[in-house]
DNA sequence: GTGCTTGCAAACAGTTTGCAGATAG
DNA sequence: CTATCTGCAAACTGTTTGCAAGCAC
């Protein structure tokens, strides 16, 4: 779904949720829907006050919340203390994830096998399994590239 | 590995890296290698202080901080705001999780396949995949069986 | 005896909540 | 006009840190 699309489809669900639109949220949804990084409620908030210098962090979360319920926004947490959103695409799909750089990529190349790896599960474990979370770590191609000591400036996940 | 065997070998590494051999560290390492449940911080303290009533959740933390640093124990941040810890075994390994009881246990069944699954993203993602992060999410079979609003006091993850 | 460890309390980080004033519908 | 939303501050939760007294080695 491109990121436009996505945007309206964000603002229609508010609407349906009987939740007001207000200038604030729109420019949430906005960075939602363009965002491919994942980012935390801290970087949505810092983006969100260059718009928005008097935003408040809770104005934040109570919107990421709402929408989370409503199965709009997937919640990933990882070792690191604060929380992602992905608010890009809320389905079932892996993510890759760059010790290096910290960025979270969507990893559709393999939904089909991670399908199939789910059903063996369920059949071989007798769980009925609903959803689940994959997550892998590495190295990305733009990481490899560099010099190993030039990655610096974040702590390596 | 049986968790006499675990439970000495965490012991050894202890040593090996210069740390003391404390009663209250020997009953920790003891209830790492012997729980099967992935238990919270919360929930070590907790059987903790049934032998040692005056323990603090700080010695708790402070040797799972250094036993993870090791790579002896696992750290499974979920949703819920506690991280879990998987001291028995920290090799890489699937979750199965139980929605209603949030049991959680390790899903062995199916490390082929996700050794595969792992193979083919890297090969199409150009990432270099150094770990990975397997959660199932679903309905153990105790829970399966059970009445559906009998699954009560806790809230369905 | 020395230096790491304990256990308390205080500090900390991320998130949530309460509330008075502002505003979307 | 009314009910919801905002933004601030305070509360809350899980985890970490500082430090004096205690204990492993």
């Amino acid at each position: 779904m491109d990121p436009e699309t996505r945007f309206a489809h964000l603002l229609s669900r508010c609407r349906e949720g009987g939740h007001r639109i207000t200038p604030q949220r729109v420019a949430l949804l906005r960075l939602l829907a363009f965002s491919k990084e994942h980012p935390t409620a801290a970087q949505l908030y810092a983006e969100l006050r260059e718009h928005f210098p008097t935003t408040s962090l809770a104005t934040v979360y109570k919107t990421l919340n709402f929408l989370t319920e409503m199965g709009e926004v997937r919640v990933l947490p990882f070792e690191s203390d604060e929380k992602h959103f992905d608010g890009l695409d809320p389905s079932l799909h892996p993510h890759l994830i760059c010790i290096y750089c910290h960025s979270i990529v969507d990893a559709h190349e393999v939904e089909d096998e991670a399908q199939s790896l789910t059903q063996a599960l369920a059949q071989k474990s007798g769980f009925q399994i609903l959803r689940h979370r994959l997550d892998f770590f590495g190295i990305c191609p733009k990481c490899q590239e560099q010099n190993p000591d030039k990655h610096g400036s974040r702590e390596p996940y």
